[in-house]
DNA sequence: ACTCTGTCTCAAGACGGG
DNA sequence: TTGAGACAGAGT
DNA sequence: CCCGTCC
């Protein structure tokens, strides 16, 4: 899941292309949101004093349908429309990745059987979460009676994430997930959920001027977080961000790069390029994935069923029924003032004209040389 | 001196009462 | 599980 | 802010 360093890299080269802002300013907006990581974050994080997930009585786990419904408040309550994208089905190449995952689950759960210390037990179990069909459905399931729209993506959710935002139907991605800038998404939205409550502010992230900071193409830009190391295929040991960038920058594509390794130019001998190695296909996932088009999808927030969404939550999983109710004023509140919401496509089809691009293009360029000019700063806290 | 790797750590949600 | 940050150690 | 509760 993600690039590895690419955060690094970005913050680095190019601090112009991350905006930090407060929840305020994205009021009226949409964003389509990856439900899948959602999910999971949810039930590895909201537990109870024993470790224990929050269950009802028959102890069916309810902690992704806590996190969901009160995040999604959250965001309603600041004017911001969510839309949640789920998972379909990994790509062929992830299949090594998750072949690998499965077998240290099958580790991990012989250890839990070892375990004897209830804190051992716990410690293991937390890291045999995953995220269920069953817990897919029941958030479908609580987001449909919300009046939330999901979409269930063909393959990954933030390559349809991304997809929605570049048709106009979406303002952002918002994900953690450093590669939904591999898909090219108008604009990226970290930490999203925790700022005001926390202390982080909200960083949006311009892929056109991280591309244009870096003086990268998009295609050369995905190479280069192959190269980082992504799920979809291995990268050259040896090669950490530094080189990886470098070797992008003057050769050009992975071809051009491996050309140059194994000529044996680079004299260099420790590099080696893995065996087989699919950067080819990886790079087509990221280029063009398999999404459904976002001009076929008509995002609509409708007001919540009331009833439904009480006898759901309140009799089958046993919420409080005041927090339900009171959620749900909460939701019709912020749908009528989301009525006059922004339009966000029309700013994002037309995005900005070229003019503004170079402007922000020759900022970045001159924070460039700024910061490496003032070598080893400590990073800036807050 | 620089870069990369490996190993360690920690936290991960949302909310509110005190 | 992830990601980040910190740090040690090895290779160039 | 800390720390317990939510289910």
């Amino acid at each position: 899941m993600g690039i590895k360093g690419l955060n690094a890299i970005i913050s680095e080269h190019v601090p112009s292309a991350i905006r930090k802002s407060d929840i305020k300013s994205f009021f009226g907006r949409k964003v389509a949101i990856d439900a899948s990581m959602s999910l999971y974050q949810f039930l590895i994080a909201v537990r109870q004093q024993d470790g224990g997930q929050l269950t009802n009585e028959a102890g069916e786990t309810t902690s992704h349908l806590m996190g969901m419904f009160y995040r999604t408040l959250r965001m309603i309550d600041n004017g911001i429309k969510p839309c949640y994208v789920f998972d379909g089905k990994p790509p062929d190449l992830k299949s090594h990745e998750l072949t690998k995952r499965s077998s240290r689950r099958v580790e991990t759960e012989k250890k839990l059987a070892e375990a004897t210390t209830e804190l051992e037990k716990m410690k293991q179990e937390r890291r045999l979460v995953k995220v269920s069909k069953e817990h897919n459905e029941e958030a479908q399931k609580l987001l449909g009676l919300m009046g939330i729209p999901y979409i269930i993506a063909p393959t990954e959710a933030e390559a349809q994430c991304a997809e929605l935002a570049k048709k106009g139907k979406v303002y952002a991605a918002a994900s953690e997930d450093m590669d939904t800038l591999c898909y090219r998404t108008p604009f990226l939205l970290r930490h999203l959920t925790f700022s005001e409550t926390k202390k982080e502010p909200i960083h949006e992230i311009d892929t056109e001027l991280v591309l244009r900071g870096l003086d990268l193409t998009i295609e050369q830009f995905v190479d280069l977080c192959i190269m980082l190391g992504c799920d979809y295929c291995e990268s050259i040991r040896g090669v950490g961000p530094v080189t990886a960038l470098k070797l992008i920058k003057t050769h050009g594509s992975i071809e051009k790069i491996v050309e140059f390794i194994e000529s044996g130019e680079s004299n260099n001998t420790k590099w080696k390029i893995p065996e087989d190695w699919p950067y080819k296909q990886a790079r087509m996932l990221f280029l063009d994935p398999e999404v459904i088009d976002g001009n076929e999808i008509n995002l609509k927030w409708s007001p919540p069923k009331e009833k439904e969404l009480i006898e759901y939550l309140c009799d089958d999983k046993k919420f409080s029924e005041e927090r339900v109710k009171s959620g749900i004023s909460r939701l019709k509140k912020g749908l009528k003032s989301g009525i006059q919401g922004r339009l966000d496509g029309f700013f994002q089809v037309v995005p900005k004209t070229k003019e503004q691009l170079a402007a922000a293009a020759k900022r970045a360029q001159e924070n460039k040389k700024l910061n490496k000019n003032k070598n080893k700063v400590t990073k800036g806290r807050r």
